[in-house]
DNA sequence: GTCTATACTGAGATAGAC
DNA sequence: GTCTATCTCAGTATAGAC
C-alpha cells in the first residue's frame, strides 16, 4: 500500500529549526543516488551516510522517491531564479529568451540524469502523490510553467493562443527531459541540439501562426484544448489536468 | 537490484507446451489488477488465484510489471489486426483512417486505465527492460508505429517528412494514452474528443505543410530529427531512440 | 517537536530440491 | 516445470531520550 503525505508537510519542516538534518539527509541521499543509482541505494544507506537513524530519515521523507521529489523541487526553484536573473541582465530577443529558459533547466540537471528516472516512476499513476501530472504536484507544475511565461514576457503573440503557449512549452520541456534521460551522447550534446532546433522551429511556427489565414486553425486548437480541460474557459482560472469533474 | 530478461524468453514459453499455465496466470493477474489495482495485488495473490505456487508465477514472468507488459503486447497485436481489418472493409479518407487507428486502441484499453500506470513505471529508466522507450521494447514500438503507417497508406504527403509522420503519430498516441489514464470523464469521452480534435488538426496541418512556402520549415524539422537520431539518415534503417552511439 | 534504537511485517524476488 | 524455503529491503511500530 503506498504511503500518503500532503504538501503541508513540506512547509512544516521548512520552518523547523533543524532543517540541517533534513538538508543533510537530502544531500547525502542525492550523492548516493548519483554514485550507486537510485534502486541500489537503500534508505538504510541514506540514514547511515547522513549519520542519523532510519526513523529520522522517514521522519523527514515519507519514502525514497520523496527525496528525489524534494531535490526536483529545489531544481525548479533554481530554474526560476536563474532564468529571471539571466533575462533581467540584458535585452534578448524571443528566440534567445526561450533558449535561455530551456538550457538553464538542463544546465542544472546536467549530472543527474540517473536520478530522474525515479521522478517519473509514477507519471502514469493519477492517484500517487508523486505523480508528475497529478494534483499533488499542481503547484510545482504551475511554477515550472511560469518560467516559460517569463521567457515569453511581452512578446507579441496571437491573443487567442497566448494562454496555451506556456503550457505547450512546458509540455515540450517535459518531452525534452525524457530525451535527455535517454541521451547517451557526450555531454548530452544531442539534447542541446534538440533544444536549439526546437526553439528555432517554434519561433517560426509562431510567426506563421500569426497570419490571418491561420485564424481558423488557431481557433480549432483553442477550442480543442478547452474542450478537454487543458485550457480554462475563462482567463481567471489556472490551467491544469483536472482529476475531478 | 532490478531483474533482467531478454525477449528470447517470450518465444521460449510461447513454444512450451504448458502455455495454459502461463495464460491462466496472465488472465487471473489482469483480473486482479482490474479489481484491486496493480499495487494492491501481490504476486502471492496472483499465484493463489491461478492455483500455482509463487515460484511458478515467477517462472513464467520475471516480475509483476512483466505481466502488464505481456498484456500490453497482446493489446498491440489486437490493435494491428483490428485496424487492418477495419481499413480493408471499406474505403476511407485520411481523416477517417486516422480516427479508426486511434479509436481502436482506446476501444481495446477502455476498461484497463488502472493497469496502464504500471506500464509506464520505467519509462524514464533507459536501462530497465520494461522501459517503453528502451531497446528491449523496440520491436513493440515499431509494431505500434506500423499501425499508423497502415492508416497513412498511400496518402499523398510531402516526401521529405513522410518518414516522420508515423513516428509523430505514435508519439501523439502515447501522449493521448497518458491523457486517457488521467481522464475521469464518463466513458473517457474527453479522450475521444481529444482524438477527434487532434486528428482534424493534424490533417489540416499536413495540408498546410504541403505548400511550397513551407518547404524550408519542413527541411528544418527533418534535419533536426535526423540530427538527434530520431529519424534515420537514410531510408534503409529503422527509426528509434538509440541507446548507444 | 526531533531523534535513536530495535524489532517487526509484507512483499518482490531467487535458490535449489524434486 | 513446479514447489518450498529463504533472502532482501521498503516501510511501520514502538518505546523512549532530550
Amino acid at each position: 500500500m503506498p504511503f500518503y503525505y500532503t504538501n503541508m508537510f513540506k512547509q512544516e519542516i521548512a520552518r523547523g529549526k533543524s532543517k540541517e538534518t533534513r538538508a543533510s539527509i537530502l544531500s547525502h541521499a542525492i550523492r548516493l543516488f548519483r554514485e550507486r543509482g537510485f534502486d541500489a541505494t537503500t534508505m538504510r544507506d541514506v540514514a547511515d551516510a547522513a549519520g542519523v537513524a532510519l526513523g529520522s530519515a522517514y521522519y523527514y521523507f515519507p519514502g525514497k522517491e520523496a527525496i528525489v521529489q524534494a531535490y526536483y523541487d529545489e531544481v525548479q526553484s533554481q530554474h526560476l531564479s536563474q532564468v529571471a536573473e539571466a533575462l533581467g541582465a540584458k535585452k534578448h530577443n524571443f528566440e534567445e529568451r526561450l533558449r535561455i529558459a530551456f538550457h538553464a533547466k538542463f544546465d542544472i540537471l546536467a549530472h543527474d540524469r540517473k536520478l530522474l528516472g525515479a521522478l517519473f516512476r509514477y507519471t502514469a499513476d493519477p492517484t500517487h502523490p508523486l505523480s508528475v501530472f497529478g494534483p499533488a504536484n499542481q503547484a510545482t507544475r504551475e511554477q515550472s510553467m511560469s518560467v516559460f511565461a517569463l521567457a515569453i514576457g511581452e512578446e507579441k503573440l496571437p491573443e487567442d493562443i497566448r494562454a496555451a503557449v506556456p503550457i505547450a512549452l512546458w509540455a515540450l520541456h517535459m518531452g525534452i527531459l525524457l530525451y535527455f534521460i535517454y541521451d547517451q551522447s557526450l555531454g548530452q550534446e544531442r539534447t542541446r541540439k534538440l533544444i536549439d532546433g526546437a526553439v528555432r522551429i517554434i519561433v517560426r511556427i509562431l510567426s506563421v501562426a500569426r497570419l490571418p489565414i491561420m485564424k481558423p486553425l488557431r481557433g480549432s486548437l483553442v477550442s480543442l484544448l478547452r474542450g478537454i480541460d487543458l485550457l480554462p474557459e475563462s482567463q481567471f482560472h489556472g490551467a491544469s489536468m483536472r482529476e475531478e469533474r
